[in-house]
Formats: structure tokens, C-alpha cells, sequence
DNA sequence: TTTTGTGCAAAAGGTTTGCATACGA
DNA sequence: TCGTATGCAAACCTTTTGCACAAAA
């Protein structure tokens, strides 16, 4: 998270890709936030510091990094894809209701194949749908009957 | 599965829609396949048989039908959101290589919010990303050295 | 220097919207 | 009849593409 310029531009070329102003800014956007940032939020925060940076670039660039495995795309039925630079193997939890996006640690969906009886088929990740915990909270709070 | 015109028509008008013949013909479709088609898809086939259907009436019909609760909307991270006339619990499994999508028979996913440490969190329902049976197969084959 | 990456602008899906018209209850 | 649904076309949003130009190794 807290990587150096040379370290993101080491890890860059060592995946044989130029590190071009471009890259790295997108790169070190995603490293430095742990969120789930869309391409269009992404280039919106690079291209306000550098409005030399193009949305097509920023696609270009995402794709590259994504491609070397530095980066990791998500679709979790939202409009747009989402990217990640937390590459360690993980599931995602999605708040049906206010579309908030969590990071679930990673355990072995071994005991879901089973229940599911689905032997024969290879799981790499879940997306668990539901609501967080704060919009528990919140419906909660309408429905024990305070109106205002 | 196999609903009569009149069963169908009746569904409608007790959840205050009025029967018109474009609603009728979407969901009879997703009716009678029980796959998981977009939007375009629909529109395509009720549009050959009726060129009267428009794409806007498609997706009008489809959120009145979602709307009512007939028909679920199911997004998955393909490009192109999805819709069910499957309306009871169940989750889903979706084949990372070839985007298939197969209904799992509901479980309770107890076990999984114990794992994950998410007592909090209320899972509505789990996605699963993954290879097919008929992909994890042509893997096989792939790397097992038969080249030509 | 040579290859790869970039910017721009246009286009391609998927979906929504505004408004006059048509049709179901 | 009355109010809701429809068709059309245009707009919107996300993403891709083609091509001339710029920059990294």
C-alpha cells in the first residue's frame, strides 16, 4: 500500500510494461486506495492532477495492469466494472442497497461445493449478496415505527 | 413452466398490470425458457413474431414485471443485465470462461457468515464465479498434451 | 531509434427518457 | 372514457477502436 516511486516503477517493468507517467498514476491510485474504484472515478482523480490523461488511456492502462496481474477487475453487477489492486485470492460481500463493496478474507467455499452438490465444478471466488451492516442498522430503525 | 394464456393474464391483473399484449409476450417468454436471457434477447424474439414490440416496451415490460415481483433481475457482471421468471430463493453459479449461468437449489449460507466472521451482514442470496463442468473438461484436455 | 503508449474523436453496446398516440379495463 | 402503456427517436453512460503523434527503453 505505501509502495515507493521506484518500487511501482520496478514492478512495472519487471512485467515488461513501460512505465509511462499514465500508468504509474493509475497504478498508484489503486495502491493507494483499498477501495473499488470504476475506470471513470479513477480517471477523474488522474486526470484532475494531470488533465493530460486521456479516458481512453485510462481504459488502455487498466487493461495492461490487469493483463500483468498487478491489478485485478471485479464485476459485481454494478453499471460499471470495478478494480482492485488487493490481488491476494479474496471474496467480494455487495450491500444490495446501497451498493457498497467489502473485501471478504479468503476461506476455502469447499463446504458450499458440498452443499450445493457441485463436485464437479472448480469455485475461484464468492460475491455474497446482501445487506451490510449499516443499512441493518438503518432499516431497523424504520421499521421499530419512528416515523420522523 | 407451462401456463395457460389465462393463468398468465391472471398473474398480471392481480398485481395491478394491465394485461397488454407486449407484457403478455415477455413474460410468457421468460415463462417457457428457463434460462436467463437479456434484454436484447427478449426483445429479438418477441419482436420477430410481434415487429410491433419495441425495445423501450421490452424494457418497460421487464421493470413493470420486476416491479410486481413475476420476474427477478439478475445481475452477474456480464455485460448485460439478466432476467428470470425463477422467483423462488436460490443462488447462482456463473462459469468464468464461458459466462453460463446455472440456478443452485437454495441452501442456507449460515455456515458462510460464521466463516467469514460476518454475524452483522444479512446474505440474501451467494454468486458464484468459477469453470462449468464442460469447461473444467476442455481444460483437461487442453493440458493434458493434446496439442493438434 | 524503434517500439509501445497516448490523445482525440467517433462509434458501439446497453439502457433510459420525453412526448404524442394507442389501447386495456 | 380515462389513465396507463406503447413507439419512436434521441440522449446517456460505459467501453472500445482507429489513427496520427509522443515518449520510454
Amino acid at each position: 500500500m505505501r509502495a515507493t516511486r521506484a518500487e511501482i516503477s520496478a514492478s512495472l517493468l519487471d512485467r515488461g510494461l513501460r512505465c509511462t507517467s499514465q500508468r504509474y498514476a493509475v497504478l498508484q491510485f489503486l495502491l493507494k486506495h483499498p477501495c473499488h474504484p470504476t475506470a471513470e472515478e479513477i480517471h477523474g482523480v488522474v486526470n484532475r492532477r494531470d488533465p493530460r490523461v486521456s479516458r481512453a488511456t485510462v481504459y488502455n492502462s487498466l487493461h495492461a495492469l490487469v493483463g500483468s496481474g498487478l491489478v485485478r477487475e471485479v464485476k459485481l453487477g454494478g453499471d460499471a466494472t470495478r478494480f482492485e489492486s488487493h490481488i491476494e485470492r479474496h471474496h467480494h460481500f455487495v450491500c444490495d442497497q446501497c451498493g457498497g463493496i467489502e473485501d471478504i478474507e479468503w476461506f476455502e467455499p469447499g463446504g458450499i461445493t458440498h452443499l450445493s452438490g457441485m463436485t464437479s465444478r472448480s469455485i475461484r471466488a464468492l460475491v455474497l449478496q446482501g445487506l451490510c451492516e449499516p443499512c441493518v442498522a438503518k432499516n431497523k430503525q424504520y421499521s421499530s415505527g419512528e416515523e420522523s
